[in-house]
DNA sequence: TAGATTGTTAATCGATTAACAATC
DNA sequence: TAGATTGTTAATCGATTAACAATC
Protein backbone atom coordinates (compact mmCIF):
# COMPACT_ATOMS: atom_id res chain seq x y z
CA UNK A 1 0.00 0.00 0.00
CA UNK A 2 2.07 2.71 -1.33
CA UNK A 3 1.38 6.35 -0.51
CA UNK A 4 1.82 9.41 -3.04
CA UNK A 5 3.51 11.39 -0.45
CA UNK A 6 6.24 9.56 1.83
CA UNK A 7 4.04 9.07 5.07
CA UNK A 8 3.01 5.36 5.11
CA UNK A 9 -0.17 3.75 5.81
CA UNK A 10 0.32 2.63 9.34
CA UNK A 11 1.25 6.58 10.80
CA UNK A 12 -2.54 7.94 8.55
CA UNK A 13 -4.22 4.81 10.43
CA UNK A 14 -3.16 6.38 13.88
CA UNK A 15 -4.05 9.73 13.00
CA UNK A 16 -7.89 9.63 13.30
CA UNK A 17 -6.91 8.05 17.47
CA UNK A 18 -5.11 11.00 18.00
CA UNK A 19 -7.55 13.20 16.80
CA UNK A 20 -10.40 11.12 19.36
CA UNK A 21 -8.00 11.79 22.05
CA UNK A 22 -7.31 15.18 21.41
CA UNK A 23 -11.26 15.72 20.93
CA UNK A 24 -11.68 14.30 24.45
CA UNK A 25 -9.05 16.08 26.08
CA UNK A 26 -10.36 19.45 24.56
CA UNK A 27 -14.12 18.71 26.01
CA UNK A 28 -12.44 18.04 29.64
CA UNK A 29 -10.41 21.59 29.16
CA UNK A 30 -7.40 20.34 29.13
CA UNK A 31 -4.86 22.32 27.66
CA UNK A 32 -1.38 21.14 27.22
CA UNK A 33 -0.12 17.19 26.45
CA UNK A 34 2.68 15.53 26.25
CA UNK A 35 4.01 12.85 23.91
CA UNK A 36 4.47 11.28 27.57
CA UNK A 37 0.86 11.48 28.76
CA UNK A 38 -1.05 11.10 24.94
CA UNK A 39 1.02 7.76 24.68
CA UNK A 40 -0.53 6.78 27.84
CA UNK A 41 -4.21 7.13 26.44
CA UNK A 42 -3.49 6.14 23.13
CA UNK A 43 -0.71 3.18 24.12
CA UNK A 44 0.86 3.89 21.28
CA UNK A 45 4.83 4.74 22.69
CA UNK A 46 6.08 8.32 22.85
CA UNK A 47 8.38 7.97 20.31
CA UNK A 48 6.02 6.69 17.84
CA UNK A 49 3.89 9.80 18.83
CA UNK A 50 6.90 12.22 18.35
CA UNK A 51 7.59 10.13 14.98
CA UNK A 52 4.12 10.09 13.64
CA UNK A 53 3.46 13.62 14.17
CA UNK A 54 6.76 14.97 12.89
CA UNK A 55 5.95 13.74 9.75
CA UNK A 56 3.58 16.73 9.59
CA UNK A 57 5.41 19.02 11.17
CA UNK A 58 7.02 20.04 14.43
CA UNK A 59 3.73 21.12 16.44
CA UNK A 60 5.52 20.97 19.64
CA UNK A 61 7.50 23.15 21.74
CA UNK A 62 10.51 22.00 23.66
CA UNK A 63 10.54 21.39 27.65
CA UNK A 64 6.30 21.97 27.10
CA UNK A 65 4.83 19.57 25.17
CA UNK A 66 1.69 20.09 22.47
CA UNK A 67 -1.24 22.50 22.98
CA UNK A 68 -4.29 20.15 22.66
CA UNK A 69 -6.44 22.85 20.76
CA UNK A 70 -3.70 23.89 18.17
CA UNK A 71 -2.60 20.15 17.72
CA UNK A 72 -6.26 18.66 17.26
CA UNK A 73 -7.12 21.74 14.46
CA UNK A 74 -3.83 20.91 12.66
CA UNK A 75 -4.77 16.89 12.99
CA UNK A 76 -7.94 17.79 11.56
CA UNK A 77 -6.38 19.67 8.55
CA UNK A 78 -4.34 16.86 7.69
CA UNK A 79 -7.34 14.06 8.20
CA UNK A 80 -8.88 17.11 5.33
CA UNK A 81 -12.14 17.58 8.00
CA UNK A 82 -12.19 21.39 7.56
CA UNK A 83 -13.75 21.09 4.46
CA UNK A 84 -17.57 19.44 4.58
CA UNK A 85 -17.80 15.95 2.74
CA UNK A 86 -21.59 14.95 1.13
CA UNK A 87 -21.88 11.77 1.66
CA UNK A 88 -24.55 9.39 -0.27
CA UNK A 89 -25.87 6.10 1.10
CA UNK A 90 -26.51 3.03 -1.28
CA UNK A 91 -28.44 0.18 0.30
CA UNK A 92 -31.17 1.52 2.73
CA UNK A 93 -30.90 -1.95 4.68
CA UNK A 94 -30.19 -2.14 8.28
CA UNK A 95 -26.68 -0.99 7.59
CA UNK A 96 -27.94 1.41 5.45
CA UNK A 97 -29.70 2.79 8.46
CA UNK A 98 -27.15 2.46 10.59
CA UNK A 99 -24.60 4.49 8.31
CA UNK A 100 -27.11 7.04 7.78
CA UNK A 101 -27.52 8.15 11.42
CA UNK A 102 -24.10 6.99 12.18
CA UNK A 103 -23.19 9.63 15.26
CA UNK A 104 -19.38 9.89 14.39
CA UNK A 105 -20.60 12.24 10.97
CA UNK A 106 -21.72 14.76 13.89
CA UNK A 107 -19.43 17.94 13.83
CA UNK A 108 -16.60 16.34 11.17
CA UNK A 109 -18.41 18.00 8.21
CA UNK A 110 -19.59 14.68 6.85
CA UNK A 111 -23.71 15.14 5.79
CA UNK A 112 -26.21 12.55 3.93
CA UNK A 113 -27.54 13.69 1.25
CA UNK A 114 -29.21 11.06 -0.12
CA UNK A 115 -29.99 7.06 0.13
CA UNK A 116 -30.56 4.92 -2.28
CA UNK A 117 -32.10 1.53 -3.03
CA UNK A 118 -33.33 -0.74 -5.66
CA UNK A 119 -36.47 -2.07 -3.67
CA UNK A 120 -39.56 -0.22 -4.53
CA UNK A 121 -41.10 -0.43 -0.93
CA UNK A 122 -38.06 1.41 0.73
CA UNK A 123 -38.34 4.02 -2.42
CA UNK A 124 -39.98 7.08 -1.45
CA UNK A 125 -39.65 6.40 2.26
CA UNK A 126 -37.44 8.53 4.62
CA UNK A 127 -34.93 8.10 6.63
CA UNK A 128 -33.73 10.96 8.95
CA UNK A 129 -35.25 13.39 7.41
CA UNK A 130 -33.97 12.18 3.91
CA UNK A 131 -36.06 10.35 1.12
CA UNK A 132 -34.75 6.96 0.05
CA UNK A 133 -34.25 7.35 -3.90
CA UNK A 134 -34.50 4.66 -6.75
CA UNK A 135 -31.16 3.46 -7.67
CA UNK A 136 -32.08 3.85 -10.87
CA UNK A 137 -31.34 7.67 -10.21
CA UNK A 138 -27.77 7.48 -9.30
CA UNK A 139 -26.10 8.74 -12.06
CA UNK A 140 -28.26 11.58 -12.31
CA UNK A 141 -28.08 12.36 -8.81
CA UNK A 142 -24.38 12.83 -8.54
CA UNK A 143 -24.29 14.53 -11.58
CA UNK A 144 -26.47 16.97 -10.52
CA UNK A 145 -25.13 17.71 -7.02
CA UNK A 146 -21.81 17.49 -5.52
CA UNK A 147 -21.11 14.24 -3.76
CA UNK A 148 -17.71 13.50 -2.48
CA UNK A 149 -18.40 10.14 -0.50
CA UNK A 150 -20.39 6.96 -1.96
CA UNK A 151 -21.01 4.43 1.43
CA UNK A 152 -22.11 1.03 0.10
CA UNK A 153 -24.15 -0.57 2.33
CA UNK A 154 -25.51 -3.14 -0.48
CA UNK A 155 -25.34 -7.05 -0.14
CA UNK A 156 -21.88 -8.39 -2.14
CA UNK A 157 -24.23 -9.31 -5.45
CA UNK A 158 -23.93 -6.27 -7.82
CA UNK A 159 -21.48 -4.08 -5.42
CA UNK A 160 -18.95 -3.79 -8.11
CA UNK A 161 -21.91 -2.75 -10.94
CA UNK A 162 -22.28 0.14 -8.11
CA UNK A 163 -18.82 0.96 -7.41
CA UNK A 164 -18.36 1.60 -11.21
CA UNK A 165 -21.60 3.56 -11.87
CA UNK A 166 -19.80 5.72 -8.95
CA UNK A 167 -16.79 5.73 -10.53
CA UNK A 168 -18.01 6.70 -13.49
CA UNK A 169 -19.79 9.87 -11.99
CA UNK A 170 -16.63 11.29 -10.34
CA UNK A 171 -17.25 10.16 -7.02
CA UNK A 172 -13.72 10.64 -5.03
CA UNK A 173 -13.74 7.80 -2.34
CA UNK A 174 -16.11 4.90 -1.74
CA UNK A 175 -16.87 3.88 2.11
CA UNK A 176 -17.51 -0.24 0.96
CA UNK A 177 -19.05 -2.05 4.08
CA UNK A 178 -20.02 -5.20 1.79
CA UNK A 179 -17.39 -8.11 1.92
CA UNK A 180 -15.82 -7.61 -1.58
CA UNK A 181 -12.77 -6.25 -3.09
CA UNK A 182 -13.73 -3.75 -5.34
CA UNK A 183 -11.44 -2.81 -8.23
CA UNK A 184 -11.23 0.74 -8.56
CA UNK A 185 -8.98 3.13 -10.87
CA UNK A 186 -5.83 4.56 -9.43
CA UNK A 187 -7.62 8.43 -8.66
CA UNK A 188 -10.65 6.61 -6.49
CA UNK A 189 -9.91 6.35 -2.78
CA UNK A 190 -11.34 2.96 -1.21
CA UNK A 191 -11.91 2.25 2.22
CA UNK A 192 -13.59 -1.21 2.98
CA UNK A 193 -15.08 -2.00 6.27
CA UNK A 194 -14.73 -6.02 6.23
CA UNK A 195 -17.07 -6.86 9.39
CA UNK A 196 -16.46 -10.46 8.83
CA UNK A 197 -12.98 -9.96 8.60
CA UNK A 198 -13.11 -8.70 11.70
CA UNK A 199 -15.43 -11.00 13.01
CA UNK A 200 -13.16 -13.78 12.26
CA UNK A 201 -10.56 -12.12 13.58
CA UNK A 202 -12.15 -12.22 16.71
CA UNK A 203 -13.44 -15.60 16.90
CA UNK A 204 -9.58 -16.85 15.76
CA UNK A 205 -8.44 -14.95 18.80
CA UNK A 206 -10.89 -16.66 20.86
CA UNK A 207 -9.76 -19.82 20.57
CA UNK A 208 -6.22 -18.56 20.53
CA UNK A 209 -6.61 -17.66 24.04
CA UNK A 210 -8.58 -20.73 24.60
CA UNK A 211 -5.73 -23.09 23.78
CA UNK A 212 -3.23 -20.78 25.61
CA UNK A 213 -5.27 -21.01 28.87
CA UNK A 214 -5.63 -25.03 28.36
CA UNK A 215 -1.68 -25.21 28.06
CA UNK A 216 -1.51 -22.63 30.94
CA UNK A 217 -3.10 -25.05 33.39
CA UNK A 218 -1.27 -28.25 32.58
CA UNK B 1 0.12 -6.30 19.81
CA UNK B 2 2.34 -9.88 20.83
CA UNK B 3 0.67 -12.99 20.57
CA UNK B 4 0.12 -15.86 22.27
CA UNK B 5 1.79 -18.11 19.77
CA UNK B 6 4.18 -17.11 17.47
CA UNK B 7 1.99 -15.83 14.70
CA UNK B 8 1.79 -12.55 14.11
CA UNK B 9 -1.45 -10.31 14.30
CA UNK B 10 -0.57 -9.40 10.10
CA UNK B 11 -0.73 -12.94 9.16
CA UNK B 12 -3.69 -13.32 11.67
CA UNK B 13 -5.74 -10.40 9.95
CA UNK B 14 -5.00 -11.55 6.09
CA UNK B 15 -6.49 -15.03 7.23
CA UNK B 16 -10.04 -14.46 6.78
CA UNK B 17 -9.66 -12.68 3.37
CA UNK B 18 -8.22 -16.06 2.31
CA UNK B 19 -11.10 -17.72 4.02
CA UNK B 20 -13.52 -15.72 2.06
CA UNK B 21 -11.66 -16.44 -1.76
CA UNK B 22 -11.45 -20.01 -0.69
CA UNK B 23 -15.41 -19.82 0.18
CA UNK B 24 -15.99 -18.86 -3.53
CA UNK B 25 -13.67 -20.35 -5.21
CA UNK B 26 -15.39 -23.48 -3.87
CA UNK B 27 -18.52 -21.90 -5.07
CA UNK B 28 -17.42 -21.50 -8.71
CA UNK B 29 -16.64 -25.05 -8.16
CA UNK B 30 -13.10 -25.04 -8.42
CA UNK B 31 -11.13 -27.57 -7.14
CA UNK B 32 -7.18 -26.60 -7.10
CA UNK B 33 -5.20 -23.12 -6.64
CA UNK B 34 -1.53 -22.27 -7.15
CA UNK B 35 -0.45 -19.48 -4.45
CA UNK B 36 0.09 -17.51 -7.82
CA UNK B 37 -3.40 -17.51 -8.39
CA UNK B 38 -4.61 -17.01 -4.94
CA UNK B 39 -1.95 -14.08 -5.36
CA UNK B 40 -3.81 -12.49 -7.83
CA UNK B 41 -7.08 -13.01 -6.13
CA UNK B 42 -5.80 -11.36 -3.06
CA UNK B 43 -3.31 -9.05 -4.20
CA UNK B 44 -0.88 -10.50 -1.60
CA UNK B 45 2.26 -11.36 -2.95
CA UNK B 46 2.48 -15.50 -3.73
CA UNK B 47 5.53 -15.77 -1.44
CA UNK B 48 3.76 -13.92 1.72
CA UNK B 49 0.86 -16.66 0.85
CA UNK B 50 3.15 -19.50 1.24
CA UNK B 51 4.48 -18.15 4.01
CA UNK B 52 1.46 -16.98 5.93
CA UNK B 53 0.05 -20.72 5.55
CA UNK B 54 3.08 -22.31 6.36
CA UNK B 55 2.82 -20.61 10.07
CA UNK B 56 -0.07 -23.21 10.93
CA UNK B 57 1.66 -26.38 8.47
CA UNK B 58 2.05 -27.43 5.18
CA UNK B 59 -1.68 -27.61 3.41
CA UNK B 60 -0.27 -27.51 -0.54
CA UNK B 61 1.60 -30.33 -2.31
CA UNK B 62 4.70 -29.42 -4.39
CA UNK B 63 3.85 -29.25 -8.19
CA UNK B 64 0.10 -29.13 -7.47
CA UNK B 65 -0.87 -26.01 -5.17
CA UNK B 66 -3.88 -26.20 -2.81
CA UNK B 67 -6.91 -28.19 -2.40
CA UNK B 68 -9.45 -25.78 -1.86
CA UNK B 69 -11.76 -27.40 0.17
CA UNK B 70 -9.31 -28.73 2.28
CA UNK B 71 -7.37 -25.22 2.91
CA UNK B 72 -10.72 -23.22 3.12
CA UNK B 73 -11.63 -26.00 5.86
CA UNK B 74 -8.23 -25.96 7.26
CA UNK B 75 -8.03 -22.06 7.91
CA UNK B 76 -11.88 -22.70 9.12
CA UNK B 77 -10.34 -24.60 11.93
CA UNK B 78 -7.86 -22.05 12.70
CA UNK B 79 -10.64 -19.43 12.79
CA UNK B 80 -12.32 -21.04 15.39
CA UNK B 81 -15.56 -21.59 12.56
CA UNK B 82 -15.80 -25.25 13.36
CA UNK B 83 -17.71 -24.53 16.67
CA UNK B 84 -21.03 -22.60 17.27
CA UNK B 85 -20.69 -18.98 18.71
CA UNK B 86 -23.24 -17.54 20.70
CA UNK B 87 -23.96 -13.60 20.29
CA UNK B 88 -25.70 -11.27 22.22
CA UNK B 89 -26.20 -7.57 21.13
CA UNK B 90 -26.00 -4.89 23.11
CA UNK B 91 -27.65 -1.45 22.03
CA UNK B 92 -30.76 -1.97 19.72
CA UNK B 93 -30.03 0.95 17.73
CA UNK B 94 -29.51 0.98 14.33
CA UNK B 95 -25.97 -0.66 14.63
CA UNK B 96 -27.49 -3.33 16.87
CA UNK B 97 -29.99 -3.58 14.54
CA UNK B 98 -27.39 -4.06 11.40
CA UNK B 99 -25.25 -6.77 13.23
CA UNK B 100 -28.55 -9.16 14.28
CA UNK B 101 -29.26 -9.11 10.88
CA UNK B 102 -25.56 -9.22 9.86
CA UNK B 103 -25.42 -11.58 6.85
CA UNK B 104 -21.30 -12.84 7.64
CA UNK B 105 -22.94 -14.68 10.86
CA UNK B 106 -25.02 -17.25 8.54
CA UNK B 107 -23.04 -20.23 7.62
CA UNK B 108 -20.00 -19.60 10.06
CA UNK B 109 -21.80 -20.79 13.17
CA UNK B 110 -22.84 -17.03 14.50
CA UNK B 111 -25.79 -17.14 15.98
CA UNK B 112 -27.42 -13.76 17.81
CA UNK B 113 -29.58 -15.38 21.10
CA UNK B 114 -30.30 -12.21 22.79
CA UNK B 115 -30.35 -8.66 22.44
CA UNK B 116 -30.41 -5.88 25.35
CA UNK B 117 -31.21 -1.96 25.75
CA UNK B 118 -32.27 0.51 27.92
CA UNK B 119 -34.45 2.02 26.29
CA UNK B 120 -38.69 0.85 27.80
CA UNK B 121 -39.54 1.48 24.40
CA UNK B 122 -37.29 -1.07 22.95
CA UNK B 123 -37.57 -3.73 25.23
CA UNK B 124 -40.28 -6.32 24.69
CA UNK B 125 -39.95 -5.68 20.28
CA UNK B 126 -38.27 -8.39 18.67
CA UNK B 127 -35.80 -8.26 15.85
CA UNK B 128 -35.51 -11.35 13.64
CA UNK B 129 -37.78 -12.35 16.18
CA UNK B 130 -35.07 -11.83 18.76
CA UNK B 131 -36.62 -10.57 22.04
CA UNK B 132 -35.06 -7.09 22.97
CA UNK B 133 -34.16 -7.70 26.81
CA UNK B 134 -33.82 -4.91 29.61
CA UNK B 135 -30.26 -3.97 30.10
CA UNK B 136 -30.75 -4.97 33.66
CA UNK B 137 -31.36 -8.67 33.01
CA UNK B 138 -27.62 -8.44 31.05
CA UNK B 139 -25.94 -10.15 33.94
CA UNK B 140 -28.63 -12.14 34.84
CA UNK B 141 -29.08 -13.48 31.15
CA UNK B 142 -25.74 -14.28 30.72
CA UNK B 143 -25.07 -16.59 33.87
CA UNK B 144 -27.88 -18.38 33.00
CA UNK B 145 -27.17 -19.18 29.29
CA UNK B 146 -24.00 -19.78 27.34
CA UNK B 147 -22.91 -16.36 25.46
CA UNK B 148 -19.51 -16.49 23.70
CA UNK B 149 -19.36 -12.50 22.36
CA UNK B 150 -20.59 -9.57 23.16
CA UNK B 151 -21.44 -7.37 20.56
CA UNK B 152 -21.22 -3.68 21.82
CA UNK B 153 -23.86 -1.57 19.70
CA UNK B 154 -24.32 1.20 22.29
CA UNK B 155 -23.53 5.08 22.00
CA UNK B 156 -19.73 6.19 23.47
CA UNK B 157 -21.12 6.98 26.69
CA UNK B 158 -21.28 3.85 29.44
CA UNK B 159 -19.50 0.99 27.06
CA UNK B 160 -17.05 1.04 29.32
CA UNK B 161 -19.67 -0.14 32.18
CA UNK B 162 -20.87 -2.51 29.94
CA UNK B 163 -17.88 -4.05 28.83
CA UNK B 164 -17.21 -4.30 32.81
CA UNK B 165 -20.51 -6.45 33.44
CA UNK B 166 -19.50 -8.51 30.37
CA UNK B 167 -16.48 -9.22 31.40
CA UNK B 168 -17.59 -10.04 35.55
CA UNK B 169 -19.84 -13.10 33.73
CA UNK B 170 -16.56 -14.52 31.62
CA UNK B 171 -17.67 -13.25 28.25
CA UNK B 172 -15.08 -14.83 26.10
CA UNK B 173 -14.54 -11.77 23.09
CA UNK B 174 -16.06 -8.24 22.68
CA UNK B 175 -17.17 -6.71 19.09
CA UNK B 176 -16.76 -3.15 20.15
CA UNK B 177 -18.43 -0.52 17.48
CA UNK B 178 -18.34 2.32 20.15
CA UNK B 179 -15.87 4.90 19.28
CA UNK B 180 -13.95 3.73 22.65
CA UNK B 181 -10.73 2.30 23.40
CA UNK B 182 -12.33 -0.10 26.24
CA UNK B 183 -9.71 -1.30 29.39
CA UNK B 184 -9.73 -5.10 29.81
CA UNK B 185 -8.01 -7.69 31.40
CA UNK B 186 -5.61 -9.91 29.21
CA UNK B 187 -8.15 -12.83 29.18
CA UNK B 188 -10.33 -11.09 27.27
CA UNK B 189 -10.40 -10.49 23.71
CA UNK B 190 -11.35 -7.46 22.55
CA UNK B 191 -11.90 -6.28 18.40
CA UNK B 192 -12.57 -2.90 17.77
CA UNK B 193 -14.63 -1.81 14.83
CA UNK B 194 -14.06 2.01 14.95
CA UNK B 195 -15.95 3.28 12.04
CA UNK B 196 -14.52 7.04 12.72
CA UNK B 197 -11.21 6.18 12.41
CA UNK B 198 -11.93 4.06 8.93
CA UNK B 199 -13.71 7.39 8.02
CA UNK B 200 -11.47 9.64 8.50
CA UNK B 201 -8.78 7.83 7.09
CA UNK B 202 -11.04 7.64 4.04
CA UNK B 203 -11.02 11.79 4.22
CA UNK B 204 -7.39 11.68 4.61
CA UNK B 205 -6.69 9.61 1.47
CA UNK B 206 -9.29 11.93 -0.79
CA UNK B 207 -7.33 14.74 -0.14
CA UNK B 208 -3.91 13.31 -0.37
CA UNK B 209 -4.90 12.26 -3.58
CA UNK B 210 -6.39 15.74 -4.76
CA UNK B 211 -3.38 17.19 -3.67
CA UNK B 212 -1.13 15.02 -5.50
CA UNK B 213 -3.44 15.51 -8.72
CA UNK B 214 -3.07 19.24 -8.06
CA UNK B 215 0.52 18.94 -8.08
CA UNK B 216 0.96 16.27 -11.14
CA UNK B 217 -1.59 18.99 -13.24
CA UNK B 218 1.34 22.02 -12.57
C1' DT C 1 19.29 28.78 35.36
C1' DA C 2 17.47 23.91 35.84
C1' DG C 3 14.00 20.82 34.30
C1' DA C 4 11.20 19.11 30.90
C1' DT C 5 10.20 17.59 26.59
C1' DT C 6 10.56 17.96 21.79
C1' DG C 7 12.64 16.84 17.11
C1' DT C 8 15.64 13.83 14.93
C1' DT C 9 19.24 10.48 14.15
C1' DA C 10 20.77 5.82 14.90
C1' DA C 11 19.81 1.06 16.36
C1' DT C 12 16.71 -2.59 16.59
C1' DC C 13 13.14 -5.31 15.48
C1' DG C 14 9.74 -7.50 12.60
C1' DA C 15 7.52 -8.28 8.29
C1' DT C 16 7.84 -8.89 3.39
C1' DT C 17 10.07 -10.43 -0.67
C1' DA C 18 13.30 -13.18 -3.25
C1' DA C 19 15.45 -17.34 -4.24
C1' DC C 20 15.89 -22.07 -4.66
C1' DA C 21 16.22 -26.88 -3.20
C1' DA C 22 12.82 -30.41 -2.35
C1' DT C 23 9.34 -33.05 -4.31
C1' DC C 24 4.91 -34.15 -6.25
C1' DT D 1 11.05 -37.88 -16.81
C1' DA D 2 10.07 -32.80 -17.16
C1' DG D 3 7.33 -29.15 -15.35
C1' DA D 4 5.17 -27.00 -11.73
C1' DT D 5 4.82 -25.36 -7.36
C1' DT D 6 5.51 -25.83 -2.62
C1' DG D 7 8.13 -25.16 1.89
C1' DT D 8 11.80 -22.77 3.76
C1' DT D 9 16.01 -20.14 4.23
C1' DA D 10 18.30 -15.83 3.33
C1' DA D 11 18.10 -10.97 1.91
C1' DT D 12 15.70 -6.81 1.92
C1' DC D 13 12.82 -3.52 3.30
C1' DG D 14 10.09 -0.77 6.45
C1' DA D 15 8.42 0.37 10.93
C1' DT D 16 9.24 0.89 15.77
C1' DT D 17 12.05 1.99 19.61
C1' DA D 18 15.94 4.07 21.90
C1' DA D 19 18.86 7.77 22.66
C1' DC D 20 20.19 12.32 23.01
C1' DA D 21 21.29 17.00 21.49
C1' DA D 22 18.55 21.11 20.89
C1' DT D 23 15.79 24.31 23.11
C1' DC D 24 11.76 26.17 25.37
Amino acid sequence: MARDNGVSMAVVRRLPKYYRYLSELLEHDVRRISSKELSRLTSFTASQIRQDLNNFGGFGQQGYGYNVEDLKTEIGKILGLQVEHKVIVIGAGNMGHAITNFRGFENSGFRVVALFDKSTEMVGTFIRGIEVLSIDTLEEYINEHRVDIGAICTPREGTQEIADKLISCNIKGIWNFAPVDLDVPEDIVIENVHLNESLFTLSYLIHEKKKAQRKGNK
